[in-house]
DNA sequence: TGCATGACCTGAG
DNA sequence: GCTCAGGCCATGC
């Protein structure tokens, strides 16, 4: 197994702006594995995990569920760190996720 | 080697 | 418009 897929994840996920979120589809299917979107969360949950600062609050289900924050030290973490950069969230869910979405590919359009 | 599980997504009813 | 079921890939036991 390439870790190139881990890496891959961790930088798209740093690169996400601040007070931006987006989806595991998303950065999937930035990769190139749009079926692969469950590898996403498990990367995250190792890079997580491993220490590592990756902004992983950032990243939210189609929904806008912080479906991870378990993964966070406390279950608060999660949505304190959002709030900090100016994004709502209730009951564990982006409020106005459509507002604060951020897609890969939008770094392409830019860096093109 | 094989089955079960997971921070999900998409399509059909 | 919402709910249910299937599928995808990688990892762990």
């Amino acid at each position: 197994m390439e870790v190139d897929f881990y890496q891959q994840v961790f930088q798209v996920v740093k690169l996400i702006p601040y007070g931006k979120v987006t989806s595991y589809g998303a950065i999937a299917k930035y990769l190139g594995t749009a079926r692969a979107s469950r590898m996403v969360g498990w990367a995250l949950n190792n890079c997580n995990i491993g220490g590592d600062n990756i902004p992983a609050h950032r990243v939210v289900n189609r929904n806008g569920i912080l479906s991870g924050k378990s993964a966070f030290k406390g279950e608060h973490v999660m949505k304190d760190l959002l709030e900090s950069e100016g994004i709502e969230v209730v009951d564990d869910q982006v409020k106005d996720l459509k507002k604060h979405f951020w897609d890969p590919f939008e770094l392409d359009k830019e860096l093109q």
